[in-house]
DNA sequence: GGCATGTAGTTTAGGCTTGAAGCATCTTCC
DNA sequence: GGAAGATGCTTCAAGCCTAAACTACATGCC
C-alpha cells in the first residue's frame, strides 16, 4: 500500500483538498488533548494516580474475573511490554493480584483486588463526571451526531490499517 | 461485586446522562489513538523520525522567523521541560538552530535550518496526505459537520478549564 | 514422539512527558 | 536605584511508551 503522494503539497503555498482533513484532524487532537491533560492532571490532583493506571483498572473492572496481560494491552491499545511494566506498579500497590491462567503455562490471570476494586470505583465516579462536566456545554443532539461522526471516522481510519496488514 | 457499580459497564453510578458523555470522550479518544498511532509509525518507518520531533519542526515551519522555547510549548500544548529536551535533539541533529534573542537575555529564537526546512517539507506532504487517507470514507460534508461540533466541545472544554484559573 | 512454528510475557535501550526545583533576567513599583 | 515579584529556560526524578530481542510454553504436522 502506499498513499498516492500528491506531487503539489510539497511546497507550504500548496493549498490542494488535503487540507481540510488536516484542520480536521488537528482539531481532533487539540480537543482529546485538551480534555486528556485536565483529566491527568485531575487524577493526580485528587487520587495520586495517572491515566494508564486508571485505564488499566477499568479495564479490569470490567471483567470480573480477570484478564491475561495480553488481553488487557489489546484493550488499552498499548504494547506488551508496557503492561509488564504497568501491572508491577499496580501489584506492588496492592491494586490488583496475579493468579496462574488454568490451562496455559505461559498466560497469568490479572484481577483487582478488593483493595483496588474499590479505589476504581471512587475514582471512576469523579472520572464520569468530569467528563460531563467538562462536555456541557455540547447539547444532547449535538453529542449524538458528534458521536455517530467518530464512528464514521474511526470505521475509515480502521479500514484502512487492516488493509495493509493482511 | 460491588452493588454501586453497573453491571453491565462496570463504571460507577451517576446521575442517569453522564454515561453519554464518558461513551463520547471514549470513542473520541479511541479515534485520536488510532490516527496518532499510524501516524507515529509511518513517521518512523518512513522517516526515521517521531511525532513530537515532526510537530516540532511543524511549529517552527509556520514561523519563518523562529519561535523561542515558550512560544514552541504553548503551540505544541506540552511543558517547557520537555521543549528543552527536544530542541536539544533537533539541534544536534542539525535541523534546528539557536539564535540569542535581540532583545531579552533569557529568550533565544528557535529557527529551522535549510536543511530543517527541506526535512520538514518531505515528510509534511507524506503526512497530509496520509491524514486525508485515513479520513477518506468521512463525506466532505460530514467532516464539516465534525469539524463544527468538535469547535464546539473545544469551546465547551476550555470554558471549564480558564473558569478555575483566574 | 519430535520438530517447526506460533503465542504469552518479560527485558532492555531509548525516547517522550510531566511537575517541581532552581537560576538568570526582566519588570514593576516604591 | 533597588527590592520584590514575574517570566524564560534548564535540570532532575519519576513514570509512560515503544520496538526489538529473548525465554518459555503451546500447537500442529509428520
Amino acid at each position: 500500500m502506499n498513499p498516492a503522494l500528491d506531487a503539489e503539497t510539497g511546497l507550504a503555498d500548496a493549498p490542494p483538498g488535503h487540507k481540510e482533513e488536516l484542520r480536521l484532524w488537528l482539531r481532533l487532537l487539540t480537543c482529546t488533548t485538551l480534555i486528556e491533560s485536565e483529566v491527568r492532571r485531575r487524577l493526580r490532583a485528587r487520587f495520586g494516580t495517572t491515566l494508564p493506571r486508571f485505564d488499566f483498572l477499568a479495564a479490569l473492572d470490567r471483567a470480573p474475573e480477570g484478564l491475561t496481560p495480553g488481553e488487557v494491552s489489546r484493550r488499552m491499545m498499548v504494547s506488551s511490554g508496557n503492561v509488564t511494566g504497568l501491572a508491577a506498579r499496580l501489584e506492588d500497590e496492592g491494586l490488583i493480584e496475579r493468579r496462574a491462567h488454568h490451562s496455559d503455562g505461559r498466560a497469568q490471570i490479572l484481577r483487582l483486588t478488593p483493595r483496588g476494586r474499590r479505589e476504581f470505583a471512587r475514582q471512576s465516579a469523579a472520572h464520569e463526571a468530569w467528563i460531563a462536566e467538562l462536555l456541557a456545554d455540547v447539547a444532547p443532539r449535538e453529542r449524538a451526531e458528534l458521536f455517530r461522526l467518530l464512528g464514521r471516522a474511526k470505521q475509515s481510519v480502521r479500514a484502512r490499517l487492516t488493509e495493509e496488514k493482511p
